[in-house]
DNA sequence: TCATCTCCTGACCGATCGGTCAAGATAGGA
DNA sequence: TCCTATCTTGACCGATCGGTCAGGAGATGA
């Protein structure tokens, strides 16, 4: 009676609304990864999510909220991975272990890793706070225990920057670009023995490139 | 008189012809770079090129078709830049060599490199035959060439193939992925030097991985 | 000069898409 | 049971987009 706010209803979490949304999450990142945010269409996700189209306006409102909702998560998965970088004050341990990590979520959430690139290369509209922020700082933090490795000793002096570039595009191509990399290999789809292998080779040339001696 | 084949008209190339298919063709390569396929509109195309729409549909008939066209001229370019990788003995002068040139691609035609890179994480669905072909032979043809320099003790053995998608990916992150790169290392635009440091930490990281002793 | 291509372009069309809406179905606490 | 908030859905709408077309403007060679 009081304030006629135009809210999404129900903002409380019911436990229907709570699995309707998570579906069409689910079907928004796969069809947002496949054909890009214009080429995907509500009409189409709601088909994947198996309901109607006017049901994913209902939870969602408009398609470019849902997008966001969808890149929230990715970022937020992401994040949390990253949080194991500095966990380790050996090099060797912590590269590897954090290459396998990206590696693995390359393998485990391609559509996410897919949707999150589509975003980059078109100019990361929604994202671009986020890089210049968040990122940058959680890069800062990591640039320092990469130099301070190279202080001590441990590594030999290296821009941390570039080589961070360099672990996230190595990683991430088998995600982004699994198609070019299955048609290279002549396989249908790539295995646990395919990525173990990629693993190996990534660990050891970069280790083998930054370690002393 | 005779057969009234439906071809586009003028198959002649006249100045006029290529001239206006040059322009409409550089802009159709920004705004499909900038927008995605289905982002990007005829009308737009048509807007950046300086010419009313119904003249791209003149010149190139479908979007399909010009996209088509804004594909094969990046792929040629690039196959055009790999075919220098073996002119080399040296493993150390060739992946250094490659590598400074793939990045200089990255450089001087980052949108050719997010078309590609559009084109490649969609599915790659005009692109297929090529990488199943024509890209998977070159890339047998290099992996020869390094499991050779493997056999001669010039380098470790290593996976040829990973090696090759490290490669690829580490330099196209610095077209694809510029806006995440400039946000990291906090710079409005890439200068000459920014380069410099990515072919230096690049080349360095890799042949040090690399090569033997 | 005339004929005949090629080029140019505003106006238009059908299809598709994001989003709305009204009305019915359902669930659940009092 | 009844009431109310939430959920569901087919039908619909305005906007936009790819593509067409008719007809005028230029160019070119005989």
């Amino acid at each position: 009676m009081s304030a006629p706010v135009k809210t999404l209803p129900g903002t409380r979490k019911s436990a229907i609304r709570q699995e309707n949304q998570a579906h069409i999450l689910l079907a928004a990142e796969k069809v947002f990864a496949e054909y890009g945010y214009k080429g995907a269409t509500t009409g189409l996700i709601a088909e994947v999510a198996g309901v109607p189209k006017a049901n994913v306006h209902y939870y969602f409102g408009t398609k470019e909220n849902l997008y966001r909702h969808v890149l929230e998560d990715i970022v937020a998965t992401w994040f949390a991975a990253a949080a194991e970088f500095d966990s380790l004050d050996d090099p060797e341990a912590a590269i590897s272990h954090y290459v396998r990590l990206k590696l693995r979520l390359s393998k485990e959430r391609p559509m996410g890793s897919k949707v999150f690139a589509n975003e980059i290369i078109h100019g990361a509209p929604h994202l671009i706070g986020y890089l210049q922020t968040t990122l940058r700082q959680w890069a800062d933090a990591k640039a320092a225990v990469i130099e301070r490795w190279a202080e001590q000793g441990k590594i030999r002096p290296v821009d941390p920057r570039h080589l961070l570039f360099m672990i996230w595009a190595t990683t991430q191509t088998y995600a982004d670009f699994g198609v070019q990399v299955r048609a290279v290999l002549g396989v249908e789809e790539l295995t646990d023995a395919d990525y173990e292998r990629a693993a190996e080779t990534l660990t050891t040339v970069i280790l083998r490139g930054l370690l002393a001696g």
